[in-house]
DNA sequence: ATTCTTATCTTGACATTGTCAAGATTTTCA
DNA sequence: TGAAAATCTTGACAATGTCAAGATAAGAAT
């Protein structure tokens, strides 16, 4: 999709800022990180004072929860899509453990956003319900195979996932490991211990 | 131990600032969070000037990367000392599971400054060695059960407690879930996927 | 003992950040 | 057509990390 990033002619009104913030935001996240992720820079990018935002969000943590609730919003259409057409329930949680790696490494800066929020509280309703639906979809994932207890099942599948992508991501294995095995026995030993027996 | 945090008698030198900034470091970071932990800010509460650090670290980036690396100390040392006198080797692992995610629980500022260094590149000699015990000290404990591919076995622990760790301390689950109750049936969901058989 | 050198700390400046208030401009719509 | 609301800009503010230049103390050498 195409955002307006900035303006030739110079009109005193944006026209579609919102939207516009929203894309300058993602492209600098994927493109320079989180760090450099600024209120100014994404002013900057969308060819609009650093002031400009207000009218479209209270501060910056509420632009940067938008932007994290569109993350999740990708997140769980691709793991929908990477896991579908699984012959059994487990051939599909397993699709869906790599499947959340994958998308972990190929947007580090947005599954950073989403998860790391750390010290910028984030929230929002939209945040709150798109992060909720991701949370549901892997739920319901863990509970097809076997209802019971599947809430506790599906924390330690989300653990397992979660642990492995961000320390992936942050390099914290030794650099002799094979990434691509590492996602495959990640996914295996969650079958293991998590699925029906 | 005991930390010279504010001079009385103001002495032009200060004495141990090293270990005062250390100190008034992880005072602010246990009592107010990683957000409030500025460069001036433990400047002020070693009661000397924002420019004082210089001599000491070179950045602040290796102030935290020092704190950090004695978080992985402590972290070591507790590991250690809650799962000694395990009977098994496949008990020691599970007390070290729990062990881990407890010393996170109580130490989320300090856990969070150790893995989550995020935007800052923390990195010292310092900090590289103590990450890396704690990794050895993990591996040694897999291969204590079967050392076929430990190395792959142990990167899967360490996502699971990473993992859980992470999103208790930033309350990602739904609150209905009973904490205690998922630390330990993730140590035992962890022996199970990663045991012997 | 006195001087020189070095280590340590302070002061002041700089660019950058997010937020707020006040003014300028455009659109809406009554 | 004109008043009200929405939108954007300018300028200020405090706070941040880093750097340069100067002040002070400690230690070594003669």
């Amino acid at each position: 999709m195409k955002f307006i990033m900035a303006r030739e002619k110079r009109s005193y009104h944006h026209g579609g800022l919102r939207e516009a913030l929203v894309g300058a935001g993602t492209a600098i996240l994927e493109k320079h990180g989180l760090a450099d992720l600024s209120l100014r820079a994404i002013a900057r990018a969308a060819g609009v004072s650093h002031a400009a935002l207000t009218h479209h969000f209270e501060t910056l943590a509420d632009l940067l929860a938008e932007i994290a609730a569109r993350g999740f919003e990708r997140f769980v259409t691709q793991l929908a899509r990477k896991s579908e057409g699984s012959a059994t329930p487990e051939t599909k949680l397993g699709a869906m453990s790599r499947a959340y790696v994958g998308f972990a490494l190929e947007n580090p800066a947005v599954y950073e956003l989403m998860f790391r929020q750390g010290s910028k509280d984030l929230d929002s309703a939209h945040l709150d319900q798109a992060a909720g639906a991701a949370w549901r979809q892997l739920e319901d994932a863990v509970a097809a195979i076997d209802p019971e207890n599947a809430q506790q099942r599906a924390a330690f599948v989300w653990s397992a996932v979660h642990g492995l992508a961000t320390l992936l991501i942050d390099k914290r294995f030794p650099p002799s490991v094979d990434v691509h095995g590492l996602i495959d026995a990640n996914a295996a030993r969650i079958a293991k211990a998590v699925g029906a027996n």
